[in-house]
DNA sequence: GGAGTTTTGTGACTTTTGTCATAGTATAAA
DNA sequence: TTTATACTATGACAAAAGTCACAAAACTCC
C-alpha cells in the first residue's frame, strides 16, 4: 500500500491515489501467467505496480503478433478500450515474470476521467505511448531487415526483463516475430560468430559489445 | 452549418454540436493541399466533414510512412494527442480530394472531456480505431506477401476515394508502402495480365473482377 | 516539332527470407 | 539406462523482393 504511493505520486493526485487503493484489486502474478485471455470480458484495467507484462493480439488467420510490453506504472490502452465499452478481450496479455498490479474496476475509469484531471493524462499519455510504440513496430518490419529487428528484439528483451541472459528457445523467438525457427536460428548463429552473444539450450546471453 | 448538425447529430449531443459551430473554425482544402506539416505547432484537431486525409509520419531515417486515411466524421488521434500536449507535429496530414473539416481548438478538446459524455466516447472511438487501423497495417506488412498487400492497398485506395481509377504514379505506391517503383510496376503489370486492372499512366483503372 | 522530363516496361542478377530434410544434442520421463 | 521429446545446427534448394541498367513511351514546355 504504502509501495503503491511511492509509485504513483509522481503522476497521480494524492487523492486519485487513496481512491485507487480503496476500490482498486490487488493483484499479482507470476512467471508465465495468463493476465487476460482471448474472448474474455474484460472487467478491470490493470495498472502495474513492478514486473512486465507481454501483450499479445490474434489476427483473423490465428497468428498471434506481439504487441508490445509494459513495465513499471504502465497501462494497457487496449484494455481500456474494451473495458469502457464492455466488449470482449481480443489481446492475451501474459505476465514476463513476476507481476503485481492494481485492478481497476471498469466503472470507476470513466468517472474518474472527469474527477481527476491527472488520470485523464495519465490515460492519454498511456494511449500515445502503445501508439508510439506500435508505429516503431511498423517501421521495424517494414524498413529493416530480420538480422536488424532480431537484434532489436533481444535489446528489447534485455531492457524489459533486466537481463543480460534471455531465456528463450528459437521457437518462441521466431514466432513472436513472425518468421520461422530455421531464420532465426541461422540469425543467431551468425551473431555468436560476431562474438556478440552466447548461445545455449533455452537461453542466449547477450555479451558486452552487443 | 446545417450540413454541420446533419453530419455529427448522431453522436454527438445537440448543445456539444452547437458549441462546435461557435468555437470550431470552418476550413476547406484542395486535393494535395498540406493540412498539418511536420515540426508545425499543432494548434487544432480536425473533425472532418467531408473528403478524405491521407496521414503520413516520419521515422528516423526520414523514410515516409502511411498511418490511415481519415473519413468524413472521423479525427485524428494523433493530432489530438500533440494537442494536448502542444507538441510539434509528428505527422503529416494531406488532402486526398477536397475537403471539408471544423477546426477545434486545443483548449476545447479538454474541456469538452468532462462537459460532453458523447465527446469523451468519440474521442476514445477515434483512438480505438485507429489504434486498429494500425494493427492491421502491422499484420499485412507481418503477414502478407508484397502482392496481396498491393492489392489491399489498391481495394482501399478505391474505397477511400470511392473511384475505381486510381490517380498515382508507380512511384508514389512504392513509396507509400516502402518499397521500390520497379517491384511495383512489376506486380501491377502481372495484375493487368490478370485482367484484374489496366495501366495506363498516373492511372490504374480496377477492373470488375479486382 | 524538338528537347527535356517523367513515367513505365523488362531482362539479368543479387540478396534476403522461407522451406525441407536430416542429424545431433540436451533434457525429461519411464 | 533407455526412450521419448524438445531444441539446435546446417546444407541444399526455392521463392520473394530488391537492385541495376537500359529502352521506350507519354507528357511538358518552349
Amino acid at each position: 500500500m504504502e509501495n503503491l504511493k511511492e509509485k504513483l505520486k509522481n503522476f497521480l493526485e494524492a487523492k486519485l491515489i487513496e481512491e485507487i487503493a480503496r476500490e482498486g484489486k490487488f493483484m499479482s502474478f507470476k512467471e508465465g501467467d495468463v493476465i487476460i485471455d482471448y474472448n474474455k470480458n474484460i472487467k478491470f484495467m490493470p495498472l502495474i505496480l513492478s514486473g512486465t507484462i507481454r501483450v499479445m493480439r490474434k489476427d483473423e488467420e490465428d497468428r498471434e503478433i506481439l504487441l508490445y510490453y509494459l513495465s513499471s506504472n504502465e497501462s494497457c490502452a487496449m484494455a481500456y478500450t474494451c473495458c469502457m465499452e464492455a466488449r470482449k478481450s481480443e489481446i492475451k496479455a501474459i505476465a514476463e515474470d513476476n507481476v503485481t498490479l492494481v485492478a481497476i474496476p471498469h466503472e470507476k475509469l470513466d468517472e474518474w476521467l472527469t474527477k481527476y484531471p491527472s488520470w485523464k493524462s495519465y490515460i492519454f499519455n498511456s494511449f500515445t505511448q502503445r501508439f508510439n510504440e506500435l508505429l516503431r513496430s511498423l517501421e521495424s518490419i517494414a524498413f529493416h531487415k530480420l538480422d536488424q529487428r532480431l537484434i532489436k528484439y533481444l535489446k528489447n528483451k534485455a531492457k524489459v526483463t533486466g537481463k543480460k541472459a534471455i531465456q528463450l528457445s528459437h521457437n518462441q523467438i521466431a514466432e513472436e516475430m513472425g518468421t520461422s525457427r530455421v531464420v532465426i536460428s541461422r540469425l543467431l548463429k551468425q551473431l555468436e560468430n560476431e562474438k556478440k552473444l552466447i548461445l545455449y539450450r533455452n537461453e542466449i546471453k547477450l555479451l558486452s559489445d552487443f
